[in-house]
DNA sequence: ATGAAAGTGTAGCCGTGGCTACACTTGCTG
DNA sequence: CAGCAAGTGTAGCCACGGCTACACTTTCAT
C-alpha cells in the first residue's frame, strides 16, 4: 500500500475496532498470568500481591479480580486468595506462550533484553494466531 | 530467563505501568496520524470524517479532538475542521513511519499483509525507540 | 487470649472513551 | 431566499480502571 493511500474506510473501522476490543481484554490476560505465576511459584495468589506485582493499589486489584470472577475466569472466597477457573488457567497459558514468544522474536531481530521485556508487555495483546504462526515459524527457521 | 523465574516486583510493576501509561496516549496517536492523512489526502479533516475512519460516533471523535486541543496537538475552530499544531504534525509523522516499520517487520516475518495491518494498529503503540532501532536494522540486513 | 499488624473488602471519587439524544449551524438546492 | 439535509456541538449516560479512606478479618506474638 502506497504511503499515502488510505484504507477503504469499513476496513480502517474495523482494524481501530479489533484494537480496541483487544485492549479491554489486555487487563484480563495480565491478571490471568500473574495469578498462575504467582500459583505455581508461591502456591497461592493474594490480592496485595498481585496489587505489588502490578504496582496498582490493592482496591484496583480486587475490582479487576470482580471481573474475572463475572468472566468466569477466577473464583475466590473472601480473605482465602484468588484460584483460576480451567478457562483461566487455559487463558494463562495462551499468554505465557505468546508472552516468550514474542520476547524471543523481539531479541532475535535485535531488540536488548529489557526493552523486549518491557514492549512485550504492550505488543503480546494485539497478536494474531496468524502473527503467532508466523513468528513461530520463524524462531524454527533460525 | 526460566519460564517460572518472576521478575522482581519493582521491575514488573515498572513494566505493566509503563505498558499502562502507553495506552493513554494511543488514541491521541491513532487521531493525530488519521488527521494528518486526512489533510494531505483531501485537504480537510472533519469530525465526521474521522469518527467514520476510526469506527466510533462523531460524539465521540469530537470528544477526542477536544483532548488533542488541550494537549496542543491540535487546533480547531467550531464548524471549520480540525487542524494540526506543529507539534501535531510531528507526532503524525513519527507514528507514521513506525507505522510502516512495524507493518514490514511483520510482513518480512511472514505475517500474512491483512494480518500484519491489523496487528500493527495494535502493537505500533508500545514499540519502544530501542526496539525500532532494531527493526530498521533487521529491514536493512535483509 | 488478646491486641496490633497485615491483609481484605467496600464506598466513593475521578478521568477516559464509548454511546444516544437533542439542539444548533452551514450550505446547498430548488 | 427559504428550507432542508448534512454536519457539528453539547449534555448526560455507562463501564472501566485508577485512586484514597475507612471498616472489617485473620494471624501471629506476646
Amino acid at each position: 500500500m502506497a504511503p499515502s493511500d488510505l484504507p477503504a474506510e469499513p476496513t480502517q473501522a474495523r482494524r481501530f475496532g479489533k484494537a480496541r476490543s483487544a485492549q479491554s481484554t489486555a487487563l484480563l490476560e495480565d491478571y490471568a498470568e500473574l495469578i498462575a505465576d504467582l500459583l505455581a511459584g508461591e502456591g497461592e495468589a493474594r490480592p496485595t500481591d498481585i496489587a505489588r506485582r502490578l504496582g496498582v493499589s490493592h482496591a484496583t486489584a480486587i475490582k479487576a479480580i470482580a471481573r474475572l470472577k463475572r468472566e468466569g475466569l477466577a473464583t475466590a472466597r473472601p480473605y482465602r486468595g484468588v484460584f483460576l477457573t480451567d478457562a483461566g488457567m487455559r487463558l494463562a497459558e495462551r499468554v505465557r506462550v505468546r508472552h516468550r514468544l514474542v520476547v524471543d522474536v523481539l531479541v532475535a531481530l535485535g531488540v536488548p533484553a529489557e526493552a523486549a521485556e518491557q514492549d512485550a508487555e504492550g505488543i503480546e495483546h494485539h497478536v494474531s494466531d496468524a502473527t503467532l504462526a508466523a513468528f513461530s515459524r520463524f524462531l524454527e527457521h533460525l
